[in-house]
DNA sequence: CCAAAAGTGTTCAGGATACACCCATGA
DNA sequence: TCATGGGTGTATCCTGAACACTTTTGG
């Protein structure tokens, strides 16, 4: 049974993904209310309703929209500006969408990591949703380009404190995978050996049985994170930092 | 001019002070609805006005309520379980202050930090708000406490990422007090050479020619903290964290 | 001169960085 | 057999942790 829909409030929700290369951002094509327009791109993110906690909006919001469920979610940020939406083109479209007339929609933003594989990407193309190119995002409606930048702070802070990148990768993965992907989001180099020391010195990393295969080259080992070993190793050691 | 205020959306606000020996929350009395009901109080918050973003309301909402004004604020979690008013005294007073009738409110709230001086005091002693132990709260109205709960797990973790510290004690402040600072509010024990070493060795601790008075032992040097000298710092060094 | 807290150095172990070659596979 | 990327070890430096005594002030 659906409820009334809050007219001020909305969730938005920054999908990131790997491809193995480049990272990516998942969006919705916003419906064009005149064929003269160009395409344009919009986070996945609906109107909220009335009798649902924000995270249950926005868990709701990605299994309609993309398929997606049962995934990695964080709140990010609210957006609040009174004048966020005051582009004309946004103001039809949200009472085309919703039949209200905006006069203004606060957004809580969520942050969100999924596996890109084949069922991801059969459900999310199904839901007409694509993956962009955080680095050339182009036609993104109202101010959703500033909320994936901010889900971009937010990755890059919490991947170099919490074990969160295994989020991106597929459940089988190799050390020089997850460097690329270290590399890749933070924008850095990292030597290969020092890398490999530190991160499989950690209990959690393990090594599996099974090499890369069709590879020509050596082969590499497949590994897999052992998310209730870290929790584990969490609870014991608890540094202090000072900066 | 005053535009109306939107009645889904409040914000609530955790400001933090410290004595110089534990950590304090401001709170404010909510005024009794039946002579027979004990003292509450509640976190610092207001529902928003239709032409405000959220920051500008939390600084509004400080500002009248407390006094307190140009502080450091950030956005700290929302809160939106659709029962989280569910209390008939916390539905009553909605109404008697804000003349609605409160279906569902979700709050955003904020996290700040004061240094708790005699202007401070002075001023959020007319404001009718208190200065309350975080260790002892009692008779805390709606979800605050929980408010405040996150509140102290981000203090946590922004001081030991930034050098936030220096936000609760005085401009001018001894070594030992922000080592007291640290103690408090982390709740461990820490070495005091390996302490100085480490903090002194960062030049945006300044040292002056002054010292304590009136102090029956050896007086400790004052020092204060040059955040411009901070900045120009992080600018350079950026270094690679992977846990 | 006594009580109280400030201030100071060294040693040791573990972590971070820099750096170059051999190995396994497919073509 | 060659091209390709996987995988490995060592030396050096730096940082964090443990630990006890002297100094300066007020009373």
């Amino acid at each position: 049974m659906r409820t009334a829909i809050n007219p001020s409030i909305s969730v938005d929700i920054v999908v990131f993904g790997f491809d193995g290369t480049r990272l990516k951002v998942l969006l919705v094509e916003r419906q064009k209310l005149n064929s003269s327009a160009t395409k344009e791109y919009k986070l996945p993110g609906s109107m909220i309703a009335e009798n649902e906690d924000l995270d249950t909006s926005a868990h709701h919001t990605l299994q309609n929209l993309t398929g997606l469920n049962n995934i990695y979610l964080e709140q990010l940020h609210v957006f609040s500006d009174p004048n966020r939406i005051s582009n004309e083109d946004d103001k039809k479209w949200i009472e085309f969408t919703y039949g209200i007339t905006a006069t203004r929609i606060v957004t809580v933003s969520y942050f969100s990591l999924v596996k890109i594989n084949l069922s991801v990407l059969k459900a999310t193309m199904q839901g007409k949703a694509s993956w962009c190119d955080v680095q050339e995002l182009k036609h993104v409606s109202f101010d959703h380009k500033e909320i994936i930048l901010k889900g971009l702070d937010r990755l890059k802070s919490r991947m170099q404190s919490t074990p969160i990148a295994f989020e991106l990768l597929p459940k089988k993965f190799t050390i020089k995978q997850l460097q690329n992907l270290y590399e890749a989001i933070l924008g850095v180099d990292i030597d290969n050996r020092n890398f490999r020391k530190k991160i499989l010195k950690y209990p959690f990393l393990i090594q599996l049985d099974e090499k890369e295969a069709k590879v020509n080259h050596k082969p590499a080992l497949l590994y897999q994170f052992d998310a209730h070993s870290y929790r584990q190793e969490q609870k014991k050691l608890k540094k202090l930092k000072i900066f």
